[in-house]
RNA sequence: GGAGCGGUAGUUCAGCUGGUUAGAAUGCCUGCCUGUCACGCAGGAGGUCGCGGGUUCGAGUCCCGUCCGUUCCGCCA
């Protein structure tokens, strides 16, 4: 070993040890008779001490000639200082150093290697190694090494079997864009690398292995966001014999065990929501329960007053904003602008005021009595000092714009507190969606969900009402993972494919070894899958996932350190059998 | 594919209704300093104002186009 300790362990019992101390010089301060370098490793940050009289002047030479970041090993005594400093836990003791030698220059980094670090984004994604070197990155890595190692101890302690399925699978249309892969030793054919284990996972069922997880790298063709990357982990899950409630319990228990182990939290119990309820409350299928202000319809209280928007719309829906009434007409304005951002695409904003004199005072008092803001009032839970926020219109934009101002006054008012956990299992989603491009239906989970026995009559009749066993974990308004009891027969998968448009040699052609192999004694079965990076941004207290993945991408699917995706050489082209236009 | 915001020193940013030599902080270099730890003090170097075009006597600033970054919408079974 080059080094007998790291640089986070030393203490005063240490005082009178000859000690090897190798890492990154995080600053040198020269202060003319006496020189500290403050020595850093992914442990912690110890100060070297080079004194006129005490150290010799070919070693203070080499002291003081050392830049930032440059790799040193440093020999000496560990040593009691003078003065104390009491941020840092190795703040009593410093090295008294005798020998020092240089491993490695450095040049002069392009941002500070620092905890507060003064680069931008882009420049630390360019040198995403040296990003790496500062703490608050690497405690992230920390967190997610923590989270993994607490995932395999859970499930592997529950009998879980942990099996690696294949990278190089078969492309299919149904879902995401695949990234596909040319194969050479098939010339013109494609490889699709996995947008999920899905089908590998329900193979393994058929063969007994009844209880599957594996942590495992997914990809998606698909535009990125700040919590979506084309390559992602998911903790992918599988059981046989099982309810969905029995599914419900085991990863209930998997998500408490990570935040006992992990954070040492204990979290509440997780609430059950029909997805109906939800998009009918919160307008979301993935609402944040962090704080109230629940979604209160006032078609009855709006409506056949004379106010022609509200007389035309299919919903008038209201939140309570607690405690608003004093708003001024700028935050108003600034409320209206919002909803009216093409992204919400509401076309107005209509508020009531309850007055703490218990009078109102609302933007539609033309059309409203006192007595009919009352009556809104009492139907929304308001008091005098809140503020009613009203949108119109037909039920889903409205429920999505009045979903995202709900989200915005829950972010002004500071209800969306990092340090809370409500945790939320979404049920009984949709089985299908209409779709408006293609004009037909597509699954809203994927088409291996079971649909609900009772709904299966459905299916040829009002083919979107038919609910799907299918289940989704939101903590926080964060989708965190999802899942549903499979379909495991083959007339059931059949009869689904055909309600998705596959003609059954499309069927065949796809998936035809699934149907296959459910002939051959498939159990019943189910599972889950959880996005692995947004769970620990979400343990990390952030919303994007990219601080926890070591080498992410940029908003263009670019590795800009890297510099990656690259053209290949036209011989590599030319093996493939792959022309460029 | 669409919308918003951004691109000025190594870095993070300021730069007003267009006006003479484009600033600050930090980093970097040099010198001084024996208890610093955001060390201090003095001095210095450092700029294709993303790129292209236009308006103007004059453009970092206004207009058009384009590239890059980022957030969101679409998309993500």
């Amino acid at each position: 070993m080059l080094r007998t300790n790291t640089c986070g362990e030393l203490r005063i019992g240490d005082a009178g040890k000859k000690v090897t101390l190798c890492g990154w010089v995080q600053k040198l301060r020269d202060k003319g008779g006496v020189v500290w370098i403050d020595l850093r490793d992914r442990y912690g940050v110890t100060q070297l001490i080079f004194e006129e009289g005490q150290t010799s002047a070919e070693l203070l030479e080499v002291a003081t000639s050392v830049g930032r970041e440059f790799v040193i090993s440093a020999t000496g005594v560990v040593a009691e200082r003078y003065s104390k400093n009491d941020k840092i836990p190795t703040g009593d003791i410093e090295i008294k150093v005798e020998t020092l030698e240089v491993l490695n220059k450095s040049k002069v980094p392009p941002f500070l290697i620092e905890d507060e670090t003064d680069g931008g984004e882009e420049l630390r994604m360019k040198y995403r190694y040296l990003d790496l070197r500062r703490n608050p990155v690497s405690n992230k890595l920390k967190l997610r090494h923590q989270m993994l190692q607490a995932t395999r101890a859970y499930l592997s302690g529950q009998d879980f079997m942990e099996v690696e399925t294949p990278v190089l699978i078969k492309s299919t249309p149904e879902g995401a864009r695949d990234f596909v892969v040319p194969s050479r030793v098939n010339v013109g054919e494609f490889y699709a690398l996995p947008q999920s284990p899905q089908t590998f996972k329900q193979l393994l069922m058929v063969s007994g292995f009844d209880k599957y997880f594996q942590i495992v790298k997914c990809f998606r063709d698909e535009d990125l966001r700040a919590d979506r990357q084309p390559e992602f982990t998911q903790i992918d899950c599988e059981m046989s014999f099982v309810t969905r409630e029995d599914i419900l319990e085991v990863f209930e228990g998997l998500v408490r065990y990570l935040f006992k182990e992990v954070k040492g939290m204990e979290v509440g119990g997780f609430e059950h929501m029909q997805y109906d309820d939800a998009m009918r409350l919160y307008g979301s299928d993935k609402p944040d329960l962090r704080f109230g202000m629940q979604f209160v319809d006032l078609n009855e209280q709006a409506q056949g007053k004379g106010f022609n928007v509200f007389d035309q719309a299919e919903l008038v829906v209201g939140i309570c904003a607690k405690g608003c009434a004093e708003y001024t007409r700028k935050q108003l304005d600034a409320l209206t602008d919002f909803v009216r951002k093409p992204q919400i695409g509401a076309k107005g904003l209509v508020y009531v005021k309850c007055n703490a004199d218990g009078s109102f005072k609302s933007s539609v008092d033309k059309f409203y009595t006192q007595e009919d803001l009352a009556q809104w009032a009492q139907k929304a839970g308001a008091e005098p000092g809140d503020l009613i926020l009203v949108l119109s219109g037909d039920i889903n934009h409205t429920r999505k714009a009045m979903n995202e101002l709900r989200l915005e006054m829950g972010n002004q008012l500071g209800l969306r507190d990092d340090s809370v956990f409500k945790p939320l299992w979404v049920l009984d989603f949709p089985l299908l969606e209409w779709d408006e491009e293609t004009s037909r239906y597509h699954a809203m989970h994927h088409p291996f969900t079971s649909p609900n026995k009772e709904d299966i009559k459905l299916l040829d009749t009002d083919p979107g009402a038919v609910k799907a066993n299918a289940y989704d974990l939101v903590i926080n308004g964060v989708e965190i993972g999802g899942g549903s009891i499979r379909i495991h027969d083959r007339e059931t998968q059949a009869l689904m494919f055909d309600h998705l448009g596959f003609t059954p040699e499309e069927a065949k052609a796809q998936f035809g070894f699934l149907m296959d192999a459910f002939e051959y004694g498939a159990p019943p079965h189910g599972g889950i899958a959880f996005g692995f990076d947004r769970l620990c941004a979400l343990f990390g207290g952030s919303q994007s996932i990219r601080d926890y993945i070591a080498f992410p991408k940029n908003t263009s699917a670019r590795d800009v350190m890297i510099d990656s995706p690259s053209p290949v050489s036209s011989d590599q082209l030319k093996e493939l059998g792959i022309k460029l236009d």
